[in-house]
DNA sequence: TTGAAAGCGCTAACAA
DNA sequence: TTGTTAGCGCTTTCAA
């Protein structure tokens, strides 16, 4: 494996020299840079990044942490993240934590080991002091999910309005007796969705029961299909918001198992706006985030705060949309 | 930020010292060793990776190379990839190609780089030659997608045996026009199905024809729409193979919109085993692939190959299942 | 414009 | 068992 050395020799320059070439910010003369030039052809030579990193002190690369990468709501997120990163010269590193506090923090150590110059966090574990105090020392930045208190650039939706949104559009087609699946109670967007969907109900004279909510802090299609099961056992609903698109569509599934048609039955609101949300069968009525846009902000908040330039906003919301499908539209 | 002479000098020893109970592999005084804890713990001395790997020419991480994250069938097995690397103490990179054979190759400069000391590939744009020079001097395995000729350990099912075993079983149905949604022809995995779909349809007596085979290079839910308005306006199908779920699942959706039952009038049937394949209505026959073991699998022999140990078994061919669900068991 | 040399933080060979 | 020191491959300061 050749080294800067052998360049240097090769080329008959400096290491310094073929270090100028190499970073292309420093006067070389036009003679030296191409003797340099070829001497790195022909010896096939690629920069040592360990040692550059060590020396500059920075590693252009960015630790992206999020539950799981199955979840198809996130892949939208990183690509945004992602291309934004690459066009400034950054690799990302993907973490699964599976929502596990000690596997997330053990990723974190790679801020400290100099692994990587920031991070951003589609979910945490982590308590909002623990957020605060690896801020203090860290370039973070929180997607889609944000925390009162935690004082990190973030991007996100109005996830409140967003909800409500959603259930107004329900209670406009005359349903008042709605089913809530609930995600994760820790998750401050489930609770300002959870508060959404309340204030809904409240505004339009529907008292809220308990019986219409199934709560489940795991987000999965099979999470989905037993909240139907348990709502219909424990109340009589016409239509059913879930907080998430891939448990709407595994309550989808078990309301044809159960041979219960949606909409005409049941209606069913989702959240998000996953890929899968346009081609379930029937289409899924949902919010859909702009995960992509949202990515690529994220990134550029980090990307602002590695280089410790002032953000002008450390909150950016951005707007959502309400998809309209089948699965809301009853024919009437 | 302290440094290891940090440590070493508030616990009263030398960076040696500290460097063995670091890395806990020499004789150290229970004394030292306290005292160097001690002074860690202070100090809250966490090791600059970057000098660590430079010194020991190694850096514990490995890179992955798919298309992208957003593909479902990907993320199990990067999950079985992901728990062999932590219990190795590796960590991983994974990086979306997007089928770019140049986005592809800078990523790859990471091994020249050092940044990363192997790479497992679920897919791949390199050709035969490419991947054979790069394996020279590095270390490789690729995870679900081989190609003759490559010489590069290899985990898989038997992609020819599987599609021929789903064609039958559609056979075994009774039908006799079985349209095909076939996949990128640049994969060897893509032959080897469709090898298997022709030779269930010779082997029973079916001629072949053209008209019946809808080709996609991209897998994805429009695709498999779009492979569904084809099929039907150039053959008259009453069956679909499509060589992965993605498009399966596309073609359901295409089949309810025009009012096609499935599988009264038309079975489908999808390949790779995807968590949809368990929640789309109708619930969707396919060959299930044990992606979790595979990801398993590549990843002990990448840590063999790094290790240079000798590997018993350059080719892992795993099972597959057939899982018979609604979309093809028509009600006779 | 160029080169010599220091040094990033660590590990490991060698000597004590 | 411990310490001294060279050196991993690079960038950058300083002097020429």
């Amino acid at each position: 494996m050749a080294t800067i050395q052998d360049v240097a020799k090769k080329a008959g320059v400096s290491v310094a020299t073929v270090s100028r070439v190499l970073n292309k910010n420093q006067k070389v003369t036009q003679k030296s840079a191409l003797k340099v030039e070829r001497a790195i052809r022909e010896l096939d030579y690629h920069p040592n990044f360990l040692a550059r990193d060590l020396r500059k002190a920075e590693s252009n690369r960015i630790l992206v942490l999020l539950q799981t990468i199955s979840n198809p709501f996130y892949a939208t997120i990183v690509r945004g993240i992602e291309d934004v990163a690459r066009r400034h010269g950054y690799s990302i590193m993907l973490c699964n934590t599976d929502s596990d506090l000690e596997r997330e923090k053990e990723y974190l150590t790679l801020l400290y080991k100099k692994m990587v110059q920031g991070a951003i966090f589609l979910d945490t574990e982590m308590s909002t002091e623990q957020l605060n105090e690896l801020a203090e020392n860290n370039s973070l930045v929180l997607c889609c999910e944000y925390r009162k208190g935690v004082n990190v650039p973030h991007v996100m939706i109005d996830n409140y309005r967003a909800a409500k949104t959603i259930v107004e559009h329900l209670i406009g087609f005359g349903h008042r007796k709605i089913g809530l699946i609930c995600g994760d109670r820790h998750l401050e967007s489930t609770m300002l969705r959870y508060n959404g969907y309340v204030d809904a109900l409240k505004e339009h004279g529907i008292a809220m029961e308990d019986n219409f909510i199934f709560q489940s802090s795991e987000s999965s299609f099979q999470m989905g299909q037993r909240a139907v099961e348990t709502l219909l056992y424990k109340s009589d609903p016409t239509a059913i918001f879930s907080m998430s698109d891939i448990m709407a569509i595994g309550a989808l599934k078990a309301l044809h198992k159960k041979g219960i048609r949606v909409p005409d039955e049941m209606a069913v609101a989702g959240f998000d706006g996953i890929e899968y949300s346009a081609v379930s069968v029937p289409g899924l009525t949902t919010i859909k985030q702009p995960n992509y846009e949202m990515g690529c902000a994220a990134m550029e908040l980090l990307i602002q705060k590695m280089h410790n330039e002032t953000i002008a906003n450390e909150e950016l919301i951005f707007e959502y949309e309400l998809l309209i499908r089948e699965s809301t539209l009853k024919n009437v």
